[in-house]
DNA sequence: TTGTAGGCGTTATCAT
DNA sequence: ATGATAACGCCTACAA
């Protein structure tokens, strides 16, 4: 049987008011009793009803995560670094997962702002129109992290993915590639693919150069998807010197379809991911990529609940940048004019996860 | 401002008795007096309370999950399927992170406990003596996953790791491998470590081979350990012709180790790997593994909790074995006799993420 | 079918 | 320093 405050201010012989106040150390109580009441929590076992705590306070220190995708390690990063902050802060984390269906984001949503927790961050893998609309009128604090978008009125840290994809794109041509295969995500209305977009066709322009339209391709973050994107540049004969993957996942399915039919990666090939995930490194070759501090993302977000006057938001200064690097490693390579073609493409069976 | 109850009774000009009825379905109210209060609960916005329900129902519709490590792909696996099964039982998923620290782990055992959770999940990497203590103790259900110890007796989910081991032995055996190199986990009281390091030992020894403890090492999960200890073979110029790591990312360390010396996987080295995560098939070569239903096992502890009747658990009868299966890949080959030494070992730099 | 009222376990505001 | 007691928002007998 579970024992309340009340059980435990009979076996201490005191009010139930002087429990709490030990408890939450509100007040000052004479050391004998406290010592009492401390005892008879101990015999009893007791824990505060946590539901009746929060009830009465009025507050819910509880942070709600919305995440498509729970197994990517995307995810997982910058859910760690929420989880820390949220440990500091003495914050819940309560953790749901949509698989990037929209029907259930809108459920929680709604399941969210009837928990009325104290903030809400969300981990999208693309931002939908009914969306943000409806995050726009929620009433709960709501944090959106890696995507944006010029309807959206709810702060938001990322990266500046303009900046950082022009300066990938940069270094491509600096290492005499012009022919860069761009593999983007993100239709809709979603700030996140298009200022990547942005980024690359401004450095293209900059250095005079053609955005062939060939090579744009749209991902959905997925291996599968890369690798055949990949697959039917090798099957057109008509491959890019270089690959530029707006995810280090969609790179290595690059990076696989391009091995798979013997092309060598950097020598052939050169192929750059974004985001730095752990995978990133533990690949071969390891690879080259624009680095997000997916960590420290999670920990700002939860500051930004936790702190939120100091944050200032307002409707046009609502987004936090946070810094991003060009990490060199061995999937880049200076462009090889003599790329070999193979004889012919070869018939691939579609990669799975079994 | 939020509304409450209150609120909408005065809305919709009914008791809040009628409008409790109308959100639970508990009782008949009639259609007109109904659409009134759906009217008013709409036009407010209104959202009941869930610590308030919480409270008066004494449940608590949350599970507790204690993890080791959120950037682990094989946790966040685990975590999909108990986030998935926990939607459909209308529970919440609270997620707590330790990082292996067991000062954390008391803490935050202690946590749930006061929360009075409906159930705690435990995913830990290792399990201290001291843990195993007050897991045993606590008053909360609590379902271990992945892990399993003789002093434990609290429900468990897993695979039956002693099986799953000897039969990726017998297939390196059959393979032609003699010298297979095992890197282990998990020293202390764990059976998981233990129970695959005897499957190992036993398939050795029903081919008459020599277990020899050159070759049995202990990792500990991580990448950066498994490639030093395989750097190790290649410098005391004794390398197995198999390497068996029980876990994928150590499996990766070890082919990195020795594809970064020349060595080539399987056609002179063969690995396999342990769990089946994701990245065991992105890597390439893609691993030969023993596949773990991480999903399930995360769905599986679910439901122990929610149908916890169901399962009648004793003392004896408290571990719930999953199924697993070998599955082949590329990273394991016949025996190569004539593997070849590298000229002498090089100088490396520790593996680590920026 | 509907309303009244008691109680869930806490915290906090009064008195004392 | 301590003890009554009134909330907090909701559910549910029990009455009407």
């Amino acid at each position: 049987m579970i024992s309340t405050i009340k059980d435990v201010a009979k076996a201490a012989d005191v009010s139930i008011a002087t429990v709490s106040r030990v408890i939450t150390g509100s007040a000052q109580v004479k050391p004998e009793v406290r010592q009492r009441v401390l005892e008879a929590i101990s015999s009893l076992d007791y824990r505060p009803n946590i539901s009746a705590r929060n009830l009465v306070m009025g507050k819910n220190r509880t942070i709600g995560v919305l995440v498509s995708d729970l197994t990517n390690s995307f995810t997982g990063e910058i859910l760690s670094g929420i989880e820390e902050m949220c440990q500091t802060f003495k914050y819940d984390v309560l953790v749901c997962s949509t698989g990037g269906d929209i029907k259930k984001e809108a459920y929680y949503l709604e399941q969210f702002e009837g928990k009325q927790v104290a903030g809400l961050i969300m981990i999208p893998w693309k931002l939908h129109a009914e969306t943000v609309e409806k995050i726009n009128s929620m009433t709960i604090q709501i944090i959106m992290v890696n995507r944006n978008n010029s309807k959206l009125t709810v702060p938001t840290v990322a990266i500046d993915n303009y900046k950082a994809s022009y300066q990938m794109t940069n270094y491509l041509i600096s290492k005499g590639h012009k022919r860069i295969g761009f593999i983007r995500n993100s239709v809709d209305v979603d700030f996140f693919g298009l200022d990547q977009y942005r980024g690359y066709k401004q450095a293209m322009l900059d250095h005079l150069l053609e955005v062939d339209q060939r090579y744009v391709k749209y991902g959905d973050f997925s291996m599968e998807n890369s690798y055949r994107i990949v697959k039917n540049f090798i099957v057109d004969r008509d491959m890019p010197t270089a690959i530029f993957a707006t995810s280090d996942i969609m790179a290595i399915g690059a990076i696989n379809a391009l091995r798979d039919n013997d092309y060598k990666v950097p020598e052939d090939v050169s192929v750059v991911g974004f985001n730095n995930v752990k995978m990133a490194l533990l690949y071969r070759p390891r690879l080259t990529v624009i680095h997000q501090p997916l960590y420290s993302i999670g920990t700002v977000a939860v500051k930004m609940i936790a702190n939120k006057k100091d944050y200032n938001f307002t409707s046009e200064n609502r987004v936090v940048i946070m810094p991003h690097k060009l990490i060199e490693r061995e999937s880049c390579g200076p462009v090889n004019m003599n790329m070999k073609q193979p004889p012919s493409p070869r018939i691939w069976g579609e990669e799975t996860i079994e």
